[in-house]
RNA sequence: GGUCGUUUAGCUCAGCUGGGAGAGCAUCUGCCUUACAAGCAGGGGGUCAUAGGUUCGAACCCUAUAACGACCACCA
């Protein structure tokens, strides 16, 4: 047993154990061409990060499925990665930098993007030492970076190819601006937090009828001074009279007509709304629609511009004090409301996000996207959970337009090339030594960076070599088998790998999308950093071994479903662990010789009937978890494993054998010790995808018995189709009822366990069963004598007695069936669905029947027959 | 406002296409039994959110309601 001495300690072997799996290089593909291909491209985590359980429960549910299909015989790649993550890292890098008295601008481009890089080696392959902590096996060397050479290219690639197709347009829009980032960003960068405010009602006066005005309702007056209408709902009868009229905007004294336009809501404020189409997306909409003039109250460094000379240069807090303060003044401020709104702010910095008008990059994407959404419709790639695809659907079919160019300079650099003298716009991989149309030398390119996404977007085939698509790796591995990922990120992400998927290679990245929730801690709060609730995963293994980090993340979840993450559950975990540990070490401790086990012949025979109880249960189990697996049910899958080693292999079996192995009888002991053996190895084999350290350690011990591999890659147990043991597991299981009742008598009368007890069966069917159940019960040493008797009337079947230094005890045999009967039960049964079926069809081919009745109760019958039907697929 | 989800034991949650109400933890009782006290054996504990409906039969299907949560849109 050597190596199984003392008790369950991960530290000493998890790391050991992964150096070995790694060098051996079992993480790698194969490239055999026998074999299928299975492939997860790991999503990308940002360098800015450190592994959080989120990454955990992701990378843990693919270790699974890469785990168990790299058993399964599949040749399996796992590509890792991580992203540049734009925002984040140019922002930690400007913070450095702030640190250091630096700022971006000062150091100028080239210099900057040097401590980028800095950075990124630095930090960036921090979070890959941790998922190989918690036992990822993903295959390191083909390792990605969103910034690297191969992936660069592909960037470009996609960029021109996009643009030559018409794609990709430069153009004049309202993005959320960050004005402390300094760059666009995604709406789905944008979050909304409530904030009190008020709303200012300010009188515009209505051109040539005079005392008359309208009040408009604002909660940013400072962009009155870039009013150019009011707007109010066609259907408020309140002002219909003055729709088409003219009102002065007060400070500017300028003309500025009044429109009606459906997106006014009447209940709202006064029902009168300025439009300020430079500063609001809405008021945007609308002055494309109604042809205003777009008049910007701010400059470009997001200070006050010259509409008004004395306001210029102020922030816009300052600005508004001024502009209500004149208002007052005028007499133009009715009334000063508190109000409390939700203010766009920027997910990473918090501050306000400021509408604006600019020139930026996009992509067209509606029919980019419902190619995406009809491949999905089409069935060519599924989401698991289902219900995800909802909101992918919801995502797609009410698409706008992809701002891709982002004022930041860690990313892909547009490759677009404006020629200085006759402004023509150059699109290529590489800058062009003349403009293509003058002719001209002098070029300058885009300052702007892509979206990080735009990168990632083409994640699942730029890691392949993509655009080379004659390489090996990306004709063997291209589609991916499956996306696992967090349902946060289906818009932005996977709805972005479809499309960019769809149009570059013309089939979708991956078959299936595994989706999951997020972790949660236990009063169901998100973790954070600003909460301070977060659990630091290598803590975790630290104290508890990576086994029992992976089950505690995975037992009893269900994909989609958000997770609370319980520190109990570790308790339980590494309790398991603990337990197969000892069974490991008490198997191995009472082993008869080695060639002994290696030379017996197996016959199921000769098999006593506790041993056809526990493989027929494990058969059993080799099916469920297999198809739990294919299905995606890795928390059922994990729980059906826990309690087949727990309940039925520890806590019974292993206690049935003891008689055996202790008996001096050396062949008995060798075949108990066969079936021991076997069996623990398959149920090894079963949980070693979710916890890959404590069994792969204790299968060195024991695959000298059964196939000289590593656990790691030996073979999946094989699924039976028909279970041989049927009738013998059904007899164990009542057997482990009475000898359950035995127990709670004995324990009832005060009867000391080493007391003998008689047992008497008492029924009136003697069966075959009974017999082997004889043998099974004297062995476990509760009956010294059995006696089976015939139920005479008289005889009260639950009788207890004391005799001599022991009990007598009736038993009665109740769950026993007969299977002769049960058979016949089921076979009148069939009769009947049967009957039923016979006749629904003829009710249903009557044509008097289908011309009179009322179609109601046609379909009721055609239901019936359908259930009916059901009914005798399942009986079969 | 739109879409979706959740509601099952004291806690955290399973329960796959309708037929047995379950697990872990907690709690109580009895045990240091030669693999394991990180253990063993047993017990208690649930109107499956509510109200209707479909069905021979509903935690599961349908309708409505409530509470909580998520996402999308919007908030002048």
């Amino acid at each position: 047993m050597g190596n199984l001495d003392g008790k369950y300690n991960p530290k000493e072997f998890e790391k050991e154990l992964y150096k070995e799996w790694e060098e051996k290089g079992y993480f790698k593909p194969s490239m055999d061409k026998d074999k299928e291909s299975y492939c997860i491209m790991m999503p990308p985590p940002n360098i800015t990060g450190k592994l959080h359980l989120g990454h955990a429960l992701d990378d843990t549910i693919q270790d699974v499925l890469i785990r168990f299909k790299r058993m399964q015989g599949y040749d399996c790649l796992w590509l890792p990665g991580s992203d540049h993550s734009a925002i984040s890292t140019e922002m930690k890098v400007v913070q450095k930098l702030k640190d250091e008295g630096k700022s971006k601008e000062e150091l100028g481009r080239e210099k900057f993007l040097e401590e980028c890089w800095e950075w990124t080696r630095k930090y960036g392959g921090i979070i890959q030492e941790q998922q190989r902590r918690i036992g990822c096996s993903a295959d390191w060397d083909r390792k990605r970076f969103t910034l690297d050479e191969g992936m660069s290219n592909a960037v470009l690639e996609q960029f021109v190819k996009l643009y030559n197709k018409g794609l990709i347009y430069k153009g004049t829009r309202m993005v959320n601006y960050c004005p402390s980032c300094k760059t666009t960003i995604s709406d789905a960068e944008v979050e909304y937090k409530e904030e009190a405010s008020h709303l200012w009602h300010i009188r515009y006066n209505i051109v040539g009828e005079e005392g008359k005005y309208v009040e408009v309702a604002t909660t940013r007056p400072e962009t009155m001074l870039g009013d150019t209408a009011v707007a109010v709902h066609p259907d408020d009868e309140r002002y219909k009279s003055i729709v088409g009229k003219k009102c002065v905007l007060p400070i500017m004294n300028k003309e500025i007509p009044i429109i009606a336009d459906e997106f006014v809501e009447k209940e709202f404020g006064t029902g009168c709304v300025k439009i300020t189409p430079a500063h609001d997306m809405n008021d945007y909409q609308a002055g494309l629609r109604h042809n205003l003039e777009i008049i910007e109250v701010f400059d470009e460094n997001n200070k006050m511009g010259d509409l008004v000379p004395e306001l210029k240069g102020m922030d816009l807090i300052e600005a508004r004090k001024e502009i209500v303060k004149k208002l007052e003044e005028l007499g133009n401020l009715v009334e000063t409301e508190d109000y409390v709104h939700n203010v766009a702010k920027c997910e990473r910095c918090k501050s306000t996000i400021e509408p604006k008008i600019s020139m930026q990059w996009f992509i067209k994407m509606k029919d980019l996207a419902k190619r995406a959404a009809d491949s999905v419709r089409n069935d060519e790639a599924k989401f698991v959970p289902k219900r995800y695809e909802k909101q992918y659907f919801n995502w797609l079919d009410n698409i706008q337009d992809w701002c891709i160019s982002r004022q930041l300079w860690w990313g892909h650099r547009i490759p677009v090339y404006y020629c200085d003298k006759c402004k023509h716009i150059n699109v290529s991989k590489t800058k062009p030594e003349k403009c293509e149309k003058c002719g001209d030398t002098n070029l300058h390119q885009d300052e702007d960076t892509l979206d990080t996404w735009f990168s990632s977007a083409l994640w699942p085939f730029s890691t392949l070599g993509w655009p080379n698509t004659e390489n090996e790796d990306y004709k063997r591995f291209y589609p991916t088998s499956v996306l696992v990922t967090g349902f946060d990120i289906i818009t932005f992400w996977v709805s972005r790998m479809m499309t960019q998927g769809l149009e570059f290679t013309g089939v979708p990245p991956f078959k299936d999308v595994l989706i999951h929730g997020i972790i949660r801690d236990s009063q169901g709060r998100k973790m954070s950093k600003t909460l301070g609730n977060g659990v630091d995963p290598l803590e975790v293994v630290e104290q508890y071994g990576a086994d029992s980090l992976r089950f505690s993340v995975l037992s009893g979840t269900t994909m989609g479903n958000d997770i609370k993450y319980m520190p109990e559950k570790l308790e339980q975990a590494s309790n398991f662990a603990n337990k197969i540990w000892n069974a490991a070490k008490f198997i191995m401790m009472n082993l008869p010789k080695e060639d002994d086990i290696k030379n017996y012949k197996y016959n199921e025979n000769s098999l006593e009937i506790e041993d056809k109880w526990i493989i027929n249960k494990l058969e059993k189990l080799i099916v469920d978890v297999t198809k739990n697996l294919d299905n995606y049910d890795l928390g059922i899958a994990l729980d059906n494993i826990y309690s087949f080693i727990r309940d039925e292999f520890c806590d019974w079996y292993i206690e049935m054998s003891k008689t055996r192995l202790y008996s001096e009888n050396y062949e008995e002991k060798v075949k108990v010790s066969y079936v021991l053996i076997k069996v623990f190895a398959k149920s090894l084999k079963l949980l070693h995808p979710f916890m890959p350290f404590i069994t792969s350690k204790i299968y060195k011990e024991i695959s000298m018995y059964i196939d000289n591999k590593e656990l790691m890659i030996s073979d999946w147990p094989e699924c039976k189709k028909e279970f041989k043991f049927e009738e013998e597991e059904h007899l164990i299981e009542i057997l482990k009822e009475i000898i359950v009742e035995i127990r709670n008598i004995r324990a009832k009368m005060n009867v000391h366990p080493s007391k003998k007890v008689k047992l008497i069966f008492v029924t009136d069917k003697y069966t075959k069963q009974i017999e082997a159940s004889k043998n099974f019960i004297m062995k476990l040493g509760f009956g010294s004598d059995l006696v089976i008797q015939a139920n005479k009337s008289g005889i009260d079947s639950n009788a207890v007695n004391i005799i001599g230094d022991g009990i007598e005890l009736y038993m009665p045999l109740e769950g026993l069936v007969d299977l002769e009967e049960e058979a016949k039960r089921k076979q009148e049964e069939k009769k009947k669905i049967e009957f039923e079926i016979a006749r629904a069809e003829k009710m249903l081919s009557n044509s008097g029947f289908i011309n009179k009745a009322p179609q109601t109760k046609i379909d009721e019958e055609k239901a019936k027959l359908a259930k009916y039907k059901e009914m005798l697929e399942k009986f079969e």
